[in-house]
RNA sequence: GCGCCUGUAGCUCAGUUGGAUAGAGCAUCCGCCUUCUAAGCGGACGGUCAGGGGUUCGAAUCCCUUCAGGCGUGCCA
């Protein structure tokens, strides 16, 4: 259950019959100091403005039309006209005890769900997935896996880059090799190294430059042997994108990919329509779309160019293409791209063209989740130590060694294996979290020390609360399944991590609707936190009967929450660390 | 030039869309292990929310302006 939508919703209706405006709203929050109890509404003010009431007064009035003794034991009036509430301890012990029960921890499935496309990772196929797809790939897993959990059907679309003119140099490249006879599989192991080469050859070799340039002709043309080479290299590729997917754990299969090459045949027919529709202008050689939505002050309009001058086609066709077929053969409610924040024009501008153009119905909901870039600790774009891109499977690989290196300091009699094993798992988790835990809009740094670190919102703070749980609930040998004792409110730490738990699905209707996974890191944060200091102050093994059950459905909860959560974010949990 | 974004504690970051006395972690300092993992917990110190003006019951949040930085801005993606 969503508690704060449910107090928006009765609250809401006590201000319409109370006088207000239809659809003046609640404002319902969690409250920002103990004192002000678990909720508040601060829509009251604004209404009475409406109403031109004295706000504590049309608050009383408020009070009297809502009726919320089943779950508030007190309602308060406060400040200029705040509505305080007070969650009632036996109703919160009745609900923790069934979030206990319930594999979905009580969060419901929406009742009209949407089909929603999801555009993320996308990256390019001529070279290695570097630092720069890390935030695209893992904050859009975890909000798909939000989405499909709230019962979406979710359409994920991976919209690689397998199609351009340096696919030419590198095919020229590999018909080379081909040539001297080289194991071609063994030389596309280190796509980095086989795209330098192939950039040198370009550079400095003229006649090398004239048949990468034919290559890119004649796969344009459909040439076979080429296309044959090229879907070699695109093939070898993917697998080593897939390698990193797995490694990171994220949900992106073979299946999802629908490259930039799949709507080479429709982009033509693309650029036809807009002219049908009267939208298309010749300027400068090139077919424009001038739309007056991005006119400056002078009135001067930024084109769309869908077509160069002398015919070749942009990425502004294909996210076009890529949008048509979206409606009209995946059929979409909502559309979600992840893509880096400098695209934002170009999204608006594809988005608002869309509509026009009618590639997209009235209703559907387009938005760019734009995200910021990773930076180094000079301020600058992230890079390695020499200088270059960071490769994304070296930078995992370091992660894991670095948190094995931590983890076997601390336990130096665990075997081996177990050791590689939480290495990998806090490793990556590190990784993931640290950019799944900032604000996606903004720039971040990235700082092993801080993403590693044990202490503060971390992956390992994290998964060190959730394995010490799992210790004493597995210390406890009882089913905590079987166990049917009330849950006990008798401390503030009983009652604050119980409220908590019961915000879980707060966190995850956040994450749905903005796209921010950064939300959920805050509440599981929280919850760590507050499960430690309710851990300090209450013994849970060591106590009597009731109140030991009692803590351990409580502690049994925080454990599935956690796990839930992390799930979520598309993070491993472990039992034990 | 124009447009978009950013500026919060020494550092790294939050701040639920305008709510009450701006919050965490690190660093610094002080406490807590014969009891469930001290990889933990409690506390102290630390702020002109870049500067200025405005809007209103109320502004880190909205508007104007100045400064600083980043990005985009017609044939790369």
């Amino acid at each position: 259950m969503n508690i704060q939508t449910l107090l928006n919703t009765r609250i809401q209706e006590a201000m319409v019959t109370a006088g207000a405006p239809e659809g003046s709203p609640a404002l319902v929050r969690q409250s920002a100091k103990v004192q002000f109890g678990d909720y508040q509404a601060n829509g009251i003010m604004g209404a009475a403005k409406k109403l031109k009431m004295n706000p504590r007064e049309f608050a009383q009035t408020v009070l009297t039309k809502l009726d919320l003794s089943d779950i508030a034991e007190k309602i308060e009036i406060a400040g200029p006209g705040f509505i305080n509430i007070f969650l009632k301890a036996e109703w919160m012990s009745q609900e923790v005890a069934r979030v206990l029960r319930d594999a979905r921890l009580d969060v419901q499935k929406v009742t009209q769900p949407q089909t929603i496309v999801v555009d993320y990772s996308s990256p390019n196929l001529a070279k290695e997935m570097h630092v720069g797809h890390l935030r695209s790939t893992v904050i859009g897993d975890s909000v798909v896996r939000t989405l499909e959990f709230l019962g979406h059907h979710v359409i994920r679309q991976n919209h690689v880059g397998d199609w351009g003119t340096q696919f030419g140099m590198l095919l020229a490249y590999m018909e080379r090799l081909r040539k001297e006879s080289s194991e071609i599989s063994m030389v596309l192991s280190d796509l980095e190294v086989f795209y330098r080469k192939a950039k040198e050859c370009f550079d400095e070799d003229a006649d090398f430059a004239v048949r990468a340039r034919e290559l890119v002709v004649e796969l344009q043309s459909g040439n076979e042997e080429c296309l044959a080479l090229w879907d070699e290299f695109i093939d070898i590729s993917l697998t080593h994108c897939e390698e990193t997917y797995k490694m990171l754990g994220v949900s992106l299969k073979r299946e999802h990919v629908m490259p930039e090459s799949a709507y080479n045949d429709d982009l033509a027919n693309v650029v036809s329509e807009l002219d049908d529709q009267g939208l298309l202008q010749e300027s400068e050689g090139a077919k424009c779309i001038f739309m007056e939505e991005f006119a400056n002050k002078d009135g001067e309009i930024t084109p769309v160019i869908v077509q160069k001058t002398g015919g070749g086609f942009l990425y502004s066709t294909t996210d076009l293409a890529a949008l048509r077929f979206r409606q009209h053969t995946l059929g979409f409610d909502r559309g979600l791209y992840f893509v880096d924040a400098r695209q934002s024009l170009h999204f608006q501008q594809i988005f608002t063209l869309g509509r026009k153009a009618g590639f997209v119905k009235a209703g559907t909901s387009l938005e760019h989740m734009p995200f910021g870039t990773v930076m180094g600790s000079d301020g600058k774009p992230f890079k390695t130590r020499s200088g270059g891109v960071a490769k994304l499977s070296a930078l995992l690989e370091e992660a894991q060694e670095r948190a094995y290196a931590l983890v076997a300091s601390k336990n130096p009699d665990m075997a081996e294996d177990e050791l590689r094993n939480i290495g990998r798992v806090v490793g990556i988790a590190s990784v993931k979290y640290a950019d799944l835990s900032k604000n996606r809009t903004s720039d971040y740094v990235f700082n092993w020390d801080n993403m590693l670190s044990f202490e503060g919102n971390t992956a390992p703070y994290l998964l060190y609360a959730y394995s010490r749980i799992s210790s004493i609930i597995k210390r406890a040998e009882v089913n905590i399944d079987t166990l049917d004792a009330s849950i006990l409110l008798n401390s503030d730490q009983e009652r604050a991590l119980s409220v908590k738990l019961l915000q879980f699905s707060e966190a995850v209707d956040q994450v749905a609707t903005d796209g921010m996974p950064h939300f959920m890191c805050s509440y599981l944060y929280d919850l760590a936190g507050i499960f430690m200091t309710f851990y300090e102050a209450c013994p849970i093994l060591t106590s009597e009967a009731e109140v030991k059950s009692s803590r351990l459905m409580l502690a049994a909860n925080t454990a599935s929450t956690l796990k839930k959560g992390m799930e979520l974010l598309g993070i491993e949990t472990l039992e034990r660390m």
